[in-house]
DNA sequence: TCTGGGGTCCTAGGACCC
DNA sequence: TCTGGGGTCCTAGGACCC
């Protein structure tokens, strides 16, 4: 068997924002209250975020903001580009705050952590949830809303559940079985954490339509045509735990940084100059979680929406691993080389890092030179440094040009509130 | 005219080996 | 008509997530 088949000990909170981005834009700016707003993309492309009252509108998410450009005007749509060092920082100060409800909590994504329970007790979950909801709205501004149950995957459903519902004050508890069923009965699979439009798809031509439809489904049906992953999600509609709490956060094992540009790109030297700027980007994202890199991959494409598209990467090893930026910054010219195709209008690019190794790892083949090692790490060190406590791009590589291109274009973002003292809102 | 970015996991199928 | 069998490793691509 795959995984314990007995009914799970544990309880998990999911506490998730609320419309994320656009309450963020909220709390600097109130004017933005009770009022439509979109959060754009990168180049203002599409909506990434959207407040209830934009939703109500029909803006759907990844939208292109072409396509709904003419309603901005007739119903007063306030649109900003995305401002993500504002959002990354109020996240920040959420999970501190949820920090304070359970040392056992895992940071899902920028707006969302799941907390682990069962070592605390607790009478009533509902005022518990109450509780956290007031906590982050009182210190951040950002509204939560928090979803209860016995694995993960119910806690995902309890939340959407707290959201959607009329009635629940962003709170609601899966932990009562029976109350569980009668709500599963109405909700549509593809709400379940884990069921894709795809899967959704092959489920609904078989007649398997609700959540609780799903909870009941066949096991080997499903092992046999949907994965393991999938009756994995099974199970934990059943209220069998198959997915633990990860309260460390685990390295990544890729780093990737792609870009659509803002104009096309159609010289050799500057798709280079691009190409260095994300290699300088994937190289200190890469050093701030100690690995070395051992595979470094390279891409560009033309605009898949024109004719005659044009896409191609290509794949260099790196020995021995290296988080040296000048050293990747070659590797990528020569991959760059292999693909780039002259006449062509590239739309956008790419650098994927690979292959890790702990930085720490004894290095066999580096003991040609352990001292030209730790000069460049001591170098790296430095501009990493100047460049997170003074600001960023203060120190840049001369390949990574001094022009914008390859950068991405923002006509509508809000101030650096938390992150820049020259921005730093004034009290009355 | 205008269409985001960054991840994870799993599977199928090819290469290769004995 | 008939075309070994079984194993491992690697990669590309699909599906999903926020």
């Amino acid at each position: 068997m795959p995984f314990e088949l007995s009914p799970s000990r544990h309880i998990f909170a999911l506490v998730d924002a609320n419309n994320f981005y656009a309450s963020c834009e909220r709390v600097f700016d109130p004017s933005l209250r009770g009022k439509p707003v979109v959060v754009l993309s990168n180049n203002d492309g599409c909506a990434i975020a959207r407040s209830n009252e934009a939703k109500a509108l029909g803006i759907k998410m990844g939208q292109p903001f072409f396509e709904w450009k003419s309603m901005v005007k007739t119903h007063g749509i306030r649109v900003l580009s995305a401002n993500f060092s504002l959002y990354g920082d109020i996240s920040h100060r959420i999970m501190e705050i949820l920090r304070n409800f359970t040392p056992d909590l895992e940071v899902y994504s920028i707006d969302e952590a799941f907390l682990g329970l069962e070592a605390f007790r607790i009478d009533d979950y509902w005022r518990f949830g109450q509780d956290i909801r007031q906590a982050v709205l009182k210190h951040t501004g950002v509204p939560v809303s928090v979803g209860i149950a016995r694995t993960k995957t119910l806690a995902k459903l309890a939340n959407h559940i707290a959201k959607k519902r009329p009635g629940q004050d962003g709170v609601c508890s899966l932990l009562a079985m029976d109350e569980a069923e009668r709500l599963m009965k109405e909700l549509p699979i593809e709400k379940v954490w884990g069921i894709g439009g795809h899967k959704a798809q092959w489920l609904k031509e078989r007649g398997i339509l609700s959540v609780l439809d799903l909870r009941n489904a066949d096991d080997r049906l499903i092992k046999k045509n949907l994965s393991v992953v999938t009756l994995r999600t099974v199970y934990e509609l059943r209220g069998i735990a198959c997915l633990d709490l990860a309260a460390a956060e685990p390295a990544k094992k890729t780093i990737a940084t792609t870009r659509t540009f803002a104009e096309d790109v159609r010289s050799r030297f500057d798709l280079e100059e691009a190409v260095s700027v994300y290699v300088a980007r994937a190289a200190e994202k890469l050093r701030s979680q100690s690995s070395l890199a051992g595979c470094i991959q390279v891409f560009i494409a033309t605009s898949p929406f024109r004719l005659h598209y044009y896409s191609n990467s290509a794949t260099g090893r790196l020995i021995p691993a290296t988080d040296y930026t000048p050293d990747l910054m070659s590797c990528a010219r020569s991959l760059l080389d292999q693909i780039f195709r002259d006449g062509l209008a590239y739309k956008r690019g790419g650098v994927i890092l690979s292959d890790f190794v702990p930085a720490a790892a004894t290095q066999e083949e580096l003991f040609e030179s352990r001292e030209k090692f730790d000069r460049q790490h001591r170098l790296m060190g430095v501009v990493d440094h100047l460049n997170a406590t003074v600001a960023h791009g203060t120190v840049r590589f001369a390949r990574e040009g001094a022009s914008q291109l390859g950068s991405t274009k923002q006509t509508r973002r809000s101030g650096q509130v938390t992150s820049s003292w020259e921005e730093l809102p004034a009290v009355r």
